[in-house]
DNA sequence: AGAAACCTTGGAACTGGTTCCACACCCTAA
DNA sequence: TTAGGGTGTGGAACCAGTTCCAAGGTTTCT
C-alpha cells in the first residue's frame, strides 16, 4: 500500500512560528495560558500551512479515543428505527466531539459468550472508549461485552431473556404508559369495547404494551381483549388477517389498539379492502410513530417514540459511566407521548 | 475526567518473557521469521499478562487509521435509502477490517468553501483515510473536502449544480435506464398514453428519470407529458394533487411513470379516496423501491436501486482510491432493476 | 530594595507501538 | 581455515503529539 505523504507536524510549525513545541500544544488546547499575542502568532502559522493535528498521537497520551461504537444487532438492515437512534446518538456526540462508529453484528441467542465473534473494532485495544448496545440483546452477548471490559449502555426496550439481577446502564422508553395513556383516550372518547391487537406477544415489549393496555381497562372495569398470534409472518400481515377476528366478536368492539404502527397499518389496509372506514366503523390507535403512520388515510393516532432522545440519552449515559467507572447503574425510562390524529372517533 | 488504568504495554511483556520489544513485534504482526521456541514462549507471555496492543500507536507509524467516515449532508433525519447504503458499507468494511465512522453535516450551497464548518472528525488529522459523501452534495463542500485533501468517493445521484470538468470518484444508480425499461414495459404491456409525474424537475436526477421516460416514448414515437410542480411541499402531497391533472387530460392516459415511489403513492392514495382502483382505472409505476412500495395495495410495481451494493461500490472504490492515489478518477454507475408486482394492467 | 508570586515560554522526556541496523551465530563452499 | 550467506535477535531511533520542569521576566507586596 502506498504511504500517505507527510503532513505538517507541530514542529514544523514550532520553526515556523519561531515557539516551542509546548507552546503550539497550549494554543491547540487552550488549557493554559498563552499570551494573546502569541496565541495570535501561532494560529496565523497554523492557517498558513495547513496544519492539522494528528488526532492518533494525541490519543496515546491522553488514554482516550474520544470515539464510541454503535453497535446493532441481529438486524438485517438499518430499520429507520434504530437509525434515527443512531441520528440522536451522533448528533449529541459530535457537540461534544466525540466520534461515532457505526458496526453490526449477527449473533445467535444460544452462542457461548466466548465463542461470539465481535465486530473488528471490539477485537482492538484503546480504538474505542465506549459502547453503544442496539438490536436484540441476549444475556450471551453481554457477557462477552463484560469479558473484554468495555464500559456500555444499552438501549433496553429490545432486551430479551436478562435475569432481573444482571446489572447495566440502560436506556429505553416507556412501553406501558404509552399504550396505558392510549387505552385512556380511547375511554374518554367513549369507548368501551376496546381489544389489544398484539401480533406475538412474547416479544417482552409487545407484553409491556399489553400490560399497559390492560391496567387502562381495569381501572375503568372494562373487559381486556387480547387478539395474538404465534410468530405471525410479519407484523402488517398479522394486522390484515386478524381484522376477521376483531370484527366478528360480540359485542363488536369499537376501537383497536395495536401493538405497533405495522399492525396498525394492516387492520387499516384490511378494512379499506373491505370498503370500511376509519374511525367511522372502527377506532384505530398504534404504537411507535414511525413514518407509515402519517402514510395512512387518514393519518394514524399513535404513541410517539423520541427516537432521536433515545439516542441523546444513550450517549450522555455512556459518556457519564466514562467519568464515573464505579457509579451505580441506571436505567432511564423517557416517556412517551400519545399523538392525536384522525382514527379515534367520539362515540 | 478519571484516567483509564494503565494496560500492559509491550515493553512489559517483552521483559517479562526475556526478549527484546522489536520480538514482541515480530510476533504479533507474524512478519519476519521468529524461532518456534522464541513465539511460543512470547505467545505464552501475552496470553498470561491479557496483552492487548494499542491500536492508536502502532497507526502513527502505519499512517493508516484503517477507518472511513461516511458523511451525511444536508438531510434531516438518516432516511431509509442512505440507512441501507450506510449497511452496505459497513458489512463490506467490516470484512476487510476496516471501519466506518459516521458523521452528519448541514450547510448552505452558499456558503464560500472556506467557511463551512466540517465535522469534529475532519477537523483532525490522521482519524480517517477517507470520506464517503452522502446526501446533498454541493460544489462548495466537494471544493472544502479537497482543500483538505482528504481522499473521497461521492454517491452521485444527489450531485447538485457540479461542472463537468469537475473531476472526482463517483458511485451512482441509473435514472435514466431506469425510467426508460419502466416505460418500455408499459408500453410493451399496451399503453399509450402515459404521463410523468416529477415533481420538481430542477433536481437534476429527477430531470434524468423524466429523459428516460421521454426517450422510451420518443422511439415508440408516443408523446411525453410531464406533470410537474414548482416546489411542492412534498413528494406525497405532489402526488396527491396532481391525480386530478393527469385524469382530466384529453385522452385520458392509461398509466403515469411517477418520478419516484413517494409521488406513486400519493398518486395511489388520492385514487383510493375517489373510489378509483390501480391498476384498473389506471396504471402506476414507482421508483426507488422504498418501503412504502410493498404497503401499497396492490404493491407497486418500481424501479429497484440496490442500496447496499451503491454502499458497498462506494467503499470498495474508496480503497481503491487509497491504493493508488494517482489513479484517474472514476464514476460507476449501477445498473437498476424493474420490479414486477401488482399495479400495471395488461391492455 | 528585596522577596515573593505569578505569568509565559522552551524543550526534554514521555506515550506505545514499528522499523531498521548491527551483531552473534550457524552452515556451507572455496 | 577463511569467506560468504542466511537466520534470529536486541535495542536505539522513530512517529507526532502531551506534559512537566526549569528558567526568565514582570508585577505585587513588605
Amino acid at each position: 500500500m502506498e504511504v500517505v505523504p507527510r503532513k505538517t507536524t507541530i514542529r514544523e510549525v514550532a520553526q515556523a512560528a519561531a515557539v516551542g513545541v509546548g507552546t503550539i500544544s497550549r494554543v491547540l488546547n487552550s488549557s493554559s495560558q498563552v499570551s494573546r499575542e502569541t496565541r495570535e502568532r501561532v494560529l496565523e502559522t497554523i492557517r498558513r500551512l495547513g496544519f492539522r493535528p494528528n488526532a492518533q498521537a494525541r490519543r496515546i497520551l491522553k488514554r482516550r479515543a474520544e470515539m464510541v461504537c454503535f453497535l446493532l444487532s441481529n438486524r438485517d438492515f438499518l430499520h429507520p428505527f434504530h437509525a434515527r437512534i443512531l441520528q440522536g446518538v451522533e448528533s449529541y456526540a459530535s457537540g461534544l466531539k466525540q466520534h461515532v462508529l457505526f458496526a453490526a453484528l449477527h449473533y445467535s441467542p444460544r452462542t457461548p459468550p466466548d465463542r461470539i465473534d465481535l465486530p473488528p473494532v471490539l477485537q482492538e485495544h484503546g480504538l474505542i472508549d465506549g459502547l453503544i448496545l442496539a438490536g436484540t440483546i441476549y444475556p450471551n452477548l453481554l457477557r462477552k461485552i463484560e469479558s473484554i471490559h468495555m464500559p456500555f449502555v444499552a438501549f433496553s426496550n429490545n432486551v430479551v431473556g436478562m435475569s432481573d439481577e444482571q446489572q447495566f446502564d440502560q436506556v429505553g422508553f416507556d412501553d406501558f404508559n404509552g399504550t396505558l395513556h392510549a387505552t385512556r383516550y380511547l375511554i374518554g372518547k367513549g369507548h368501551r369495547q376496546i381489544v389489544f391487537a398484539a401480533g406475538d406477544i412474547s416479544y417482552p415489549w409487545l407484553r409491556r404494551r399489553f400490560e399497559g393496555y390492560r391496567q387502562g381497562m381495569r381501572e375503568n372495569k372494562l373487559k381486556a381483549v387480547l387478539i395474538a398470534a404465534r410468530s405471525p409472518q410479519s407484523f402488517v400481515d398479522f394486522g390484515q388477517k386478524s381484522i376477521g377476528r376483531i370484527l366478528s366478536r360480540q359485542p363488536r368492539p369499537t376501537a383497536a389498539v395495536a401493538g405497533n404502527d405495522e399492525i396498525a397499518y394492516g387492520l387499516w389496509r384490511s378494512l379499506q379492502r373491505h370498503a370500511m372506514k376509519v374511525p367511522d366503523d372502527i377506532s384505530l390507535v398504534g404504537f411507535d410513530d414511525r413514518e407509515e403512520a402519517l402514510l395512512m388515510d387518514p393519518p394514524l393516532s399513535t404513541v410517539r417514540v423520541h427516537k432521536e432522545e433515545i439516542g441523546e440519552t444513550c450517549m450522555k449515559m455512556l459518556l457519564e459511566r466514562l467519568h464515573h467507572p464505579r457509579m451505580t447503574f441506571s436505567h432511564r425510562i423517557l416517556p412517551t407521548e400519545f399523538v392525536i390524529r384522525g382514527t379515534v372517533r367520539h362515540l
